[in-house]
DNA sequence: TGTACATCAGTGAACGCGCGTTCACTGATGTAC
DNA sequence: TGTACATCAGTGAACGCGCGTTCACTGATGTAC
């Protein structure tokens, strides 16, 4: 009993097969390597179909790029919900970050690859959602016990130093796929990193 | 008046132009995507020449990955030259690193680009040379004062952060160039960085 | 409800081009005697 | 010093292949009346 399906809806389908079947073939190289072709054929459509849905593979970056984020925003929302205790906020923040890799290992691997050596607009648009992520994290930081002696700047320089440290963590835990072992390690480190620098941040005063 | 060449030394003239052109044309776009021809093309030479020299522009990839390692390497000395005081460490390493982002711009943008990109062989090389690195780096901070309480894990935790802190302070000098205000604040963001994290160590205890 | 027409996702042939790699070659440099 | 031969970096033709893009098309779905 097969469904009938609306054009609409088999457009979709077919949007999100290529988005998909792109995301799958730069998880073994790079979009700048990847061809309009391969695409096609990883879908099963004739490569002519592709323009259908977008104008290049540039285009078809920066819909992942878009994608990918909004995948993030939900990971910082997930974090911030519940407001925890400055106790446990290390141990919240890397197991949500942690878990979010795996269920969007696609799309990690995807931006820590396109950060790096994607198209210029790709990367541009990269780099920007990361400041914006440092942005959020500095008004969060700011509402801890604390931190009122703190500069702004200092503030923004603690959490791009934060960022900094979350992004290399899940780049490595992506790199250590299949060694649960390795990965148990690298989540180790990164919540004493994470314990190191608040420490370094409770002690600090900013100059005046 | 030319002079006359030796063979040995025209063949060394010719792999010194093939990498060289491999490196400015993985500036635009990442050594995945450079095709043999075109290597071959920026040298001037037919592209069947390019065999005499290389494999493969894997093999070309390899051996650039080893030059900048031995770059990145001589920066290590740079920094541990002087046996400076703790005082001064912070703004010493962190000079010395600018420094060389500017005289290996090519190489530390190889480097920033295929660590993410490249092909999987010259990605895994870097990803050991860093590890290199850190282990260089907890062997120097052993033997800080301070850290007499600390343990291996702990150490090797510290230094990985100050690396992977370093590493990106360099991927965004590079990103700012032209921009010398940017990057003066780079800078000094960098040297906050450094100097929140020594905070943060010098008031750390291991776990007993 | 039935018919006639419009829309448009996907097709398939065709194009010129750059790709990596093979092969037999050339001619300057190097070596043995 | 002069000659005969070996080496080997670079040449140039040729190959089959996958590339992005064009174009006219098909036929199922959607819409107007």
């Amino acid at each position: 009993m097969t469904e009938p399906v609306s054009r609409v809806e088999r457009k979709e389908r077919t949007r999100r097969a290529i988005l998909d079947a792109a995301l799958e073939l730069s998880d073994e190289s790079t979009l700048a390597a990847i061809s309009l072709r391969q695409v096609a054929k990883q879908v099963g459509i004739v490569p002519t179909a592709f323009y259908r849905h977008f104008d290049s593979i540039d285009a078809l970056g920066l819909a992942l790029v878009d994608e990918a984020f909004a995948s993030l925003r939900t990971m910082m929302r997930d974090i911030r919900r519940g407001d925890p205790a400055l106790a446990d906020i290390v141990d919240r923040s890397v197991s949500v970050l942690v878990d979010h890799v795996h269920g969007h290992r696609a799309h990690f691997l995807f931006i820590a690859r396109e950060r790096a050596a994607g198209p210029p607009g790709v990367r541009d648009e990269i780099r920007h959602q990361i400041e914006l992520f440092e942005r959020e994290l500095s008004t969060d930081l700011a509402r801890l016990p604390g931190t009122d002696t703190w500069s702004p700047e200092d503030l923004g320089v603690l959490s791009n130093l934060i960022v900094t440290a979350m992004v290399s963590t899940a780049e490595s835990i992506l790199s250590a796929a299949g060694r649960p072992d390795v990965e148990k390690q690298l989540v180790e480190q990164a919540r004493t990193q994470l314990r190191m620098v608040l420490v370094g941040a409770l002690n600090w005063r900013s100059k005046p």
